[in-house]
Formats: structure tokens, sequence, C-alpha cells
RNA sequence: GGACCGGUAGCUCAGUUGGAUAGAGCAGCUGCCUUCUAAGCAGCAGGUCAUUGGUUCGAAUCCAAUCCGGUUCACCA
């Protein structure tokens, strides 16, 4: 039994047996306690003080009397300040805890439970390179995944490639004017920064073209549709759509090039997906659903012949679903593509990691899934994130703000590697092994830096301050394992069966109070998709056995026994930081 | 203009089903490496929780109004 669903339906029991008050249990407010008063838990009076018309200080004498007479294996101690209930739970009950689960592998975890989840994230687009706001995506989709996954959900993990369009025909065209039959290879660059310098080059030249034609006296309007460049990429959409053999060669040749760039860089991070969808196979789905819709009357037709759903009722404008010319818009593919996942694999949950610009755009495709009664509809569920931002506000392609990804990841490993370098303890590795560990710590910084923000919340990264190594940081809880591998590389478990310590010191306690709430943290990251929870969670751990290995010795600990019990501290702890790190995609080092 | 999101220390962020004197990290200042890794520890300093009013035993948290910032409302994706 965990210790505050315990405390809780202790005091259901209380207030049922001694005051005939009848509660949920999940009602009962159980906070910490705060460091200033003495305690591990607090249960608020309050509520039931008015209710049972009974003063907080008398009904907290007799909850704690009675608690401490029901449960004396649990409870040790309590006093009552005001309506507050300060319980000090028995050391023994955690010297329990410690004993039964220090060397427990799936400690946290849960079992199967037959459930199944998709999650859809990165989707990137195939005509430029990541830049950090697809690593936050990227990192926050597989990180829920992961969370997900240990408390025995089936997962499934999906992204969609936006691979077709006006924005990848862009490119093309700008390589075929301008590259002279220039590849990756003849110019030793990384795929999708390739194609995407012609992206970037494509919209440098409709500039000049633009401004050239409104030299001549057009509206920049006019002068953006009639721009040569304008007209031969979307020429270049119509031929693609009719299947013209070179452009088609062309586009796949160059989304080649990407795919590449991206197996690179998505290795790297440890990104991994189990089925990836396509745009350009399934841009076409959903059409079949606008007819079901017209005759389900959800939708209806305009005198040009372009569908539409109304959604005034439900506080919304009209959408439109179909263009008059009878092609697909976006919103009909995300349909179609929401049925197909469904068909698939038959999810309980279906999210998707978008940013928060797009809430409009889910809240109305939920709508219509469930207006169209489609079984996807249900579980659809969109985890909106917000952007990472500059200090000056957003990045822009134009101005050349964007952090690239690739860029950040080298920077950061590099730093890692500098740091390391100075502090030179571990001098003795081999040339592999010290890049293992520089990317382990590159990307700790990096992956936690992104990870620990509440996701629903936008970000600042400010590209003049490198990423921290100290503090709230991947690589301060990498050092608190390190350290830990260090101690119990020098030091050997002996004889000790859980009952020969029976008091703990207050350090030795906080953190095997924090230890116990591995579990039901993970259940409430997984309830609110949130892997900040686990960064807030796994750092504070960090921060106490920190004070607690400066404060105490465990290989000269006051008794042999003592020496035992610490040992399976470290071990527990560092099984929990290496837990939780690795359900943010982050590596805990043996040294560094 | 409508809808939605946000405003907490110099900076980046926790804390918001209402609970005790609002917490971390960074930056600044003091101490601590002849004993298990100083990427660390201990401490100091730093706040009108945007503003005003309301609800109540109690408000950063709930309600209303105002100010500021952002996103969105395309026959774009």
């Amino acid at each position: 039994m965990e210790l505050v669903p315990g405390i809780k339906l202790a005091v259901q029991a209380v207030l049922a047996e001694k005051y005939n008050h009848r509660i949920d249990s999940q009602d009962v407010l159980v906070n910490e306690t705060k460091p200033e008063f003495k305690g591990d838990y607090t249960v608020v009076l309050f509520s039931y003080s008015k209710i049972l018309k009974i003063s907080p200080d008398a009904l907290g004498q007799g909850i704690g009397e009675f608690l401490l007479n029901s449960n004396p294996d649990w409870f040790s101690e309590f006093n009552v300040i005001k309506g507050f209930l300060n319980l000090v739970m028995a050391d023994n009950i955690l010297i329990d805890f410690l004993h039964t689960q220090y060397n427990n592998a799936s400690y946290g975890s849960q079992s199967v439970n037959g459930k199944r989840v998709m999650v859809e994230y990165s989707s990137p687009n195939t005509n430029k390179p990541l830049h950090l706001g697809h690593l936050r995506n990227n990192f926050l989709g597989w990180s829920v995944a992961a969370i997900y996954k240990t408390l025995g959900y089936d997962m499934i993990k999906t992204c969609i490639a936006n691979d077709r369009g006006i924005h990848i025909c862009k490119s093309m065209v700008a390589w075929k004017l301008f590259a002279n039959g220039a590849t990756p290879e003849s110019t030793g660059l990384k795929g999708d920064h390739f194609v995407g310098d012609y992206y970037v080059l494509f919209g440098i030249e409709l500039k000049k073209q633009v401004e050239t034609l409104m030299t001549s006296g057009l509206a920049r309007e006019k002068a953006e549709k009639e721009a040569p460049l304008m007209i031969a990429a979307q020429k270049m959409l119509v031929d693609w759509e009719a299947g013209v053999p070179e452009v088609i060669e062309l586009w796949k040749k160059m989304n080649d090039w990407v795919y590449a760039g991206f197996d690179i860089t998505y290795k790297r991070i440890g990104s991994d997906f189990d089925k990836i969808y396509y745009e350009s196979q399934t841009y076409l789905l959903g059409k079949d659903l606008v007819e079901i819709g017209l005759a389900k009357k959800v939708f209806f037709k305009k005198e040009d012949g372009s569908v539409w759903i109304d959604l005034k009722p439900d506080g919304l404008d009209e959408k439109i679903v179909q263009r008059s010319d009878g092609t697909a818009v976006y919103m009909t593919q995300d349909i179609g593509l929401a049925e197909r996942k469904y068909e698939e694999y038959h999810t309980d949950l279906s999210l998707y990691v978008v940013a928060d610009e797009q809430n409009y755009h889910f809240k109305v495709l939920k709508l219509i899934c469930q207006k169209l009664q489609l079984p996807s509809a249900a579980g659809l569920y969109h985890l909106s994130y917000g952007l990472v931002e500059l200090p000056s506000g957003r990045m822009k392609t134009r101005e050349g703000t964007v952090v690239d990804a690739d860029d950040i990841i080298d920077e950061m490993t590099s730093i890692a590697a500098k740091h390391t370098e100075e502090l030179g303890k571990v001098d003795d590795f081999t040339e592999k092994e010290r890049k293992e560990l520089y990317d382990t710590i590159g990307l700790g910084a990096l992956k936690f830096f992104l990870l620990r923000v509440d996701p629903k919340k936008r970000m600042v990264f400010n590209p003049d301050e490198s990423i921290d190594f100290h503090g709230f940081t991947g690589p301060f809880v990498q050092y608190a394992h390190a350290r830990i591998k260090s101690i119990l590389r020098k030091e050997s478990m002996g004889e000790y069966s859980g009952s020969e310590i029976t008091s703990l010191l207050p350090l030795e306690k906080e953190l095997l109070i924090s230890l116990e709430k591995y579990s039901s943290l993970l259940q409430q990251a997984c309830t609110e998709m949130n892997p900040s929870l686990v960064a807030n969670y796994v750092f504070s751990i960090a921060k106490i056995f920190n004070s607690f290995y400066s404060e105490h010795s465990i290989g000269r600990a006051e008794s042999e026994y003592k020496k035992q019990l610490r040992l399976r501290i470290c071990v527990m702890t560092a099984r929990v930081i290496q837990s939780a790190m690795s359900l943010l995609g982050i590596k805990v080092p043996e040294r560094m």
C-alpha cells in the first residue's frame, strides 16, 4: 500500500468509526508537511471541522490519537496546529519499504493493461531540417509514449511525414533551376540541410522577382502570384498530382536526401517510430467521408459546390471540408487519417503531439469526427504544447533566427566534452567511451532543458546563454547517479535482513519518503501527459541524495548495519534515477 | 472584433480540484575538497504572485472588470 492512499483510507476509517461521517477517501486532503513543522504528511481538517461542528484542534487531536492507536506500525507521532494534522510516519514502515523494493527492477511500472494508445509526434516537413521546436515535440512525444508504456499500455509511436504540397515543390523548383545537379554527396552536406538550403533559396529568389514586378507597377499580392518561380512551383504541384514521371522522380530523389538526413538526427536523439504515415499516401483519405457526411446531413453543399459543416451551434464557425473544385482540404485529410489509424490499430486513445497554434484545428477535427459518429472520435486527443521562443519572440526562418537541431546538439555535446576534459575525471576512458559520455551528457542537458517545463506552456530559449550544466539540469541528475555508482563499485552489499536498523536520520527518511512517491508520481505524469513532473521529481531525488551524501558517510557509516541500509538506499536511488531519466529519454552514466 | 492561452524574484521556471510564513535553478554575495566524484554541499540576499474589486475562517489559485503579451478565426498546411 502506498503511503498517501493509505493515509487517506485511514482518515476515512477514523471519520466513519469515530465521528460517523462518511466520505470518499479520495477527498481527504493530504499534503506534504511544510519543512518548518514537524511531520511528514499533513491532513487538512477545516472542512470536516465545519461539518462536524468540532473545533479543528479537538478534531485533530481526536483523529491523531485514533490513527496512532489503530495504525501503530504506520504512524509514530502527530501534532495539530490550527486545522492541520501533521503526521510523523513510523521509521519502520519506510525501512520495510526499502527492504522489499530496493532491488525491484520494475519498481514504478505496472503490468500490461490491454489498452492501446497511439501517439503521433515529430511529423516534419520534408523540405527543411529539424529545429529546436521539433526537438521539444520529439522529446515530448517520445517521453509520453515511454511513460504510458511503463504503466502497462500497448504503445504505437507514429509520425506523419508532410512530404507533398506546395512547400515541397518550392525546394524542388529551386534545385532544378539553381543547383546544376549538385547533390548532398557532391557538396558534403547532410541531406535535409542540403534540401533546406534550396527552400531558403527559393524564398530569396522569389523575393527578387516580386520586387522587380512591383517596380513595374504590380501590387504585392498580384506580384507574388505572378512571379515566374511561384508559377513554376504551382505547375510542379499540378504535375506531381498528375504523376508526371520526371517530377515524381525528382520528388523521390529529394525526399530521400531529406530522410537520410533525418535518420541521422533521429538516431542521435533516440527518436523512433513503429509506423510512419506519408501525406503523399494519405492526402486523398477522407474524400469518401464527405459523401457520408452529406448523406447524414452533417455537411451541406453551397451553390458553388464547396462542402461545409456548420459549427455555429457549438460556438464555432462554418468550416470547409471540400473545395468547390472537389479537392480535399487539410481537415478532411485529417479526418480520413484518424479513421485509417483506428481501422489499423483499434486504439483506445490516439494522441497528437502538435503545437498549440493548432488548438482550433483539433477542436474542430474532434467535433466533426463526433458528428460523423466515427469510432475514432472518442479517443482523439490533441496533446497541445507551447512553442519554443527566443527572448525576441518566435523563431523566423526569414530572419535566420531558427535554432537548428543538429547545431544545438553539436553545441551541447562539445560543451559537455569541454567540461569533462577540464574536470579530468575520465582521463582513462577510450576515445569511444568519451564520445559516448559527451553524447549522454550533452543530450541529457538538452532533453532535460526542454522537458522540465510544463508542455502546455511556451518556453524561452536564449541562444546567447548556453544551456546550463549545473543546478536544475540533466547533468546534475546524471552526476548524482554517477556518484552512487562510484560508491557501489567500492563497497559491497553484505548481511542485512531489514530489521537490524529501527530508526532513520532525517535525510535518510526524507529520501525514502520521496522514493516511495515514484509510483503515484508516474500515474500523475501519465494522466496529465506531462513529463515535466518526472523531470521535477527526479531532480528533487538527486538533490536530496546529494545532501544525504555530503552529510552522511556510506562506506564509513556508524555501524555495519547502517552501512548496509545506506547502500540499499543508494541502490534504490540509482534505480529510480535511472528509471525516471529513461522515461525522459535520457541515459545516465556510470562515471562522469 | 469573437474564441482560446498566458502575466509569480534581475533571468528561466515550480506551485492553481482554495490551506500554514509563495518555492527551485541561474546570475550576485559568504563559507566548505589530507575521508565514498566540488558537474557538489551549507548559508545570505532577492516578491505589491500584472491591476482593482468581490466570494470566505482562509485566495497566487475561484468570480468580475481593466491593462499587457501571444495564438487562432483562409476554398493555406
